[in-house]
DNA sequence: GCCTGGGGTTGACACTGTCTACCAAGAAGT
DNA sequence: ACTTCTTGGTAGACAGTGTCAACCCCAGGC
């Protein structure tokens, strides 16, 4: 989301772009982010965000109306940076290798959540963060558009042209999903005997889009 | 849950068969259970399971050490009911038609997903119930383990023999899990722009298996 | 008859999210 | 310059939670 032009985070408090001091508001953000990086969803609260992030218990009330809405504030961040490195998988390999591309684009959303499992782990979590948030809807919205555009190229490069790019999108993104959530709970290695979701997904490349070479680049 | 023969639920508690009073311990399951199906996994704890079973908040701590722990119970239950739902839906297919058999289970998978949502919920929540309890473990297991033999079934019927059943099984698995999972989320719907996941578990089914009718049974 | 222990109750403790009153400081208007 | 209003932070309350500990009742074994 808005790569390089400072995206300014729904609170325009005078001070656009280039803020010195980070405006508690976005100081909670980020410790929440911290938090999620560390130490996953399972313990998150208002308070211990607060009290990581050295204001009272109190202060978060003043710029989020509810816990939930400040999660949405971090869930939409995350998925800006889902889109971004989803960027950088596909940007390596030329536009003319559509399913290639799209190969690429479900290793990196593997690779995101992986990286990013405690993020990951908030995103799609509609009993924590508000999904209603606008700022949500939007990020997510453009993060699956991202996709149905990898999925168009794919389509001029002749994977199942047939079919409506929207609801193929649907069954890849769901297919990427469903094995890094599974992978995450801890379900896949021991059912499958593969330890890394990156060969299940390999193998649902290879399912999906036969006649390339879906070559996985190194993590 | 428990049809005919009577799974000892782990409490042989000296009336192993045929127990005419529910034993708090089960109605507590069953409340849990209840809650769930009326209120999904949202607002559920331990004293309101207890309120709603009409003991103390205190009881449920004489069978279970946690609150995870009897929420493993509850998932563990429906691990059973989800493997008696895709035997009904594949039940009616014969067994030589494999690949048929295989999108049937997927679409079973998903009508008990979309039938039990407060209990789906819960079953893939680590957060929520003890994914280290016995009960669960196997339970979860043996339901993998119905999907890997409809898949090697389905292997006999010319579906990607070359490949491990276990693997396949796998993307199966996650490709159902993660529409249905998308689904519920509610994100499934306004960005393919088909309300049915199972609109989407079609066109999944065409994708993997290709040269079947692939008939979707009315639910 | 006594004792023991399973199973239920009640009360506590620490913790949570949210609400409300209070307060400090800067902007704005007169 | 003085007042007023708004913004943002604090502290205290309240209802709710999971878990722990003490207590208590009652059936079964000696």
């Amino acid at each position: 989301m808005t790569p390089t032009v400072a995206p300014p985070t729904t609170t325009p408090t005078t001070t656009p772009t280039t803020t010195p001091t980070p405006s508690t508001r976005d100081r909670l953000v980020a410790t929440a982010r911290d938090y999620l990086d560390h130490d996953g969803t399972d313990g998150i609260g208002l308070r211990e965000i607060a009290r990581r992030a050295g204001v009272s218990h109190g202060a978060p009330q003043r710029h989020f109306p509810t816990l939930s809405a400040l999660l949405a504030a971090v869930a939409a961040e995350a998925f800006g940076d889902l889109v971004l490195a989803v960027d950088r998988a596909i940007a390596p390999i030329p536009e003319a290798a559509g399913r290639e591309r799209l190969a690429a684009a479900a290793f990196g959303y593997q690779r995101f959540a992986l990286a990013n499992s405690g993020a990951f782990g908030l995103m799609f979590r509609a009993d924590l963060c508000d999904i209603g948030d606008p700022d949500y809807m939007t990020s997510g919205a453009a993060a699956f558009a991202q996709l149905v555009a990898v999925v168009r190229e794919a389509q001029s490069d002749g994977f199942h042209p047939e079919v409506r790019a929207e609801e193929l999108a649907g069954v890849m993104w769901a297919t990427t999903h469903g094995i890094v959530s599974l992978h995450l709970h801890g379900a896949l290695a021991p059912m499958t005997g593969c330890a890394d979701p990156a060969t299940v997904q390999q193998l649902a490349n290879e399912l999906f889009i036969p006649s390339t070479s879906n070559h996985r680049e190194t993590p």
